[in-house]
DNA sequence: TAGTGGTCTAGACCACGCT
DNA sequence: GCGTGGTCTAGACCACTAG
């Protein structure tokens, strides 16, 4: 037992420490579930139970922390609606990962518009290093001219070329990251970005516009120049609300559609 | 006291009527907060509790119900995380409505590249009833050939003309719509169908495109023919995902941009 | 001060997966 | 049978709003 339980702060004699800097009427005020939730997250983010990982059932959590079960149940409860742990009843609680069916396909919103999704073909045409542009750099919060690791592929769909992907990699991070690599991974990228570089993809911010196809881009999909073309530009998010991808695709919308649920 | 109350199952006696259909391995079970759940749902769906009244108080439901306020709490916690009802505390539980700043731009994803979101300048083209082409009775859940009530309409941001839209509504419901009432209506136009009709839209799914302005369009968007534009086919749903719009926009998205949050 | 939602507890029991 | 998550209860107390 390494110590660190229990600086848990009681019910209005708040944390004294980091975080928080509510704006409302009251000094500050955080329900003991959610410094628990913080206290699983810290495990989470250390890689002390790392994806795919059973975690310690309620109970245990429950007077580690010196709390009742309910405070832990709603602890987990918030960690399980953000998609960051799994539960299965009878079985407990595990990390979530990006290997497996579930998660597939929370990334990507490209449908065919009749048939099942199905996985794509993957074909990487470009790794390289290179320094950050500044607009690169400023959505992954380095500094302009900072390494980055640079990605261009192609993804087709029963054959037919479908998505131009660009992406941009903090280089610190994902360093020896290469070609090979890539080629070589079966399953899908966010996958091996966890299980390879320690780093899961949590949420990600996506800018949708629609585009003309240019010479280059057009002859990869195998289309006519000045071909409509969504735009997706995405930002993708890792523990702490960190920027660690930005991502430039442009998909080909004669068979396929983006797909987005209001609710 | 009009009675239905207390007609609820205990755990092991599960319902015998209606319902479920679960595929699983037990018979039925419905978690008692479910069934209380559906109970207020009923009350929302009857009007009987009208968009942006305040409903009974948990404790009162509690006992109206005959279970305990923290059965009652988890029924409505679920209600708020599906935006059918708001929480706030120190005052109580209200039906949720469009009528709101915070609900304006949950169906509208269309963002500018710079500044805050702000209203549109909204310019109504076309109201005409006629029958239902085969496509949207589809959607719509109709016979092909039912009256449904047509709209087109332009909206501009700052002056500037950037969504062509269109709108089949089932006749049936919003039989009296006029362009009059469209025209005059100040608001969110989900606000005038939810107060002048009686139709609260729940959900709505979109399928996102890229294609070419046609003439038409391109002189109401004040752009060239074969702009490229984001075209956005929603279906959307009110109580019981009972469809009762469809919708078909082209977004301009030179200074604007369709956003979305992946989590 | 009274009423409402929000938190926390402790304990009982149920559904599920495994051994 | 046992351990896990899931449900339900009853009661205490806190935070917020309003008269």
């Amino acid at each position: 037992m390494s110590s660190a339980t229990s600086n848990l702060s009681v019910n209005g004699a708040p944390t004294s420490g980091a975080g928080t800097s509510v704006s409302g009427t009251s000094p500050t005020f955080s329900p003991l579930y959610q410094q628990i939730k913080a206290l699983i997250l810290q495990s989470l983010q250390s890689g002390e139970w790392k994806p795919g990982e059973l975690i310690p059932s309620e109970v245990e959590l429950a007077h580690r922390f010196k709390v009742s079960q309910g405070t832990v149940r709603k602890a987990i409860d918030e960690l399980a609606s953000e998609n960051l742990v799994v539960r299965r009843q009878g079985k407990g609680t595990f990390v979530a990962t990006h290997h497996e069916a579930r998660a597939q396909f929370r990334f990507l919103r490209l449908m065919p518009d009749a048939g099942e999704p199905h996985n794509a073909d993957n074909k990487i045409l470009e790794v390289k290093r290179l320094r950050a542009p500044a607009e690169v750099a400023r959505q992954l919060d380095m500094k302009s001219g900072d390494s980055v690791i640079f990605i261009k592929r192609v993804q087709s769909f029963d054959g037919a070329p479908t998505i131009v992907e660009e992406l941009w990699l903090p280089g610190m991070i994902f360093k020896g990251l290469t070609v090979e690599r890539l080629v070589e991974y079966k399953g899908p990228m966010y996958g091996l970005f966890e299980s390879e570089f320690g780093t899961r993809m949590i949420r990600a911010s996506e800018r949708i516009r629609a585009v003309s196809a240019d010479e280059s881009t057009a002859s990869l999909l195998n289309v006519a120049q000045n071909t409509p073309l969504l735009s997706v530009e995405r930002v993708s998010y890792t523990y702490g609300d960190k920027p660690v991808e930005v991502r430039r695709g442009l998909y080909l919308t004669d068979r396929h559609h983006y797909q987005n649920d209001l609710s």
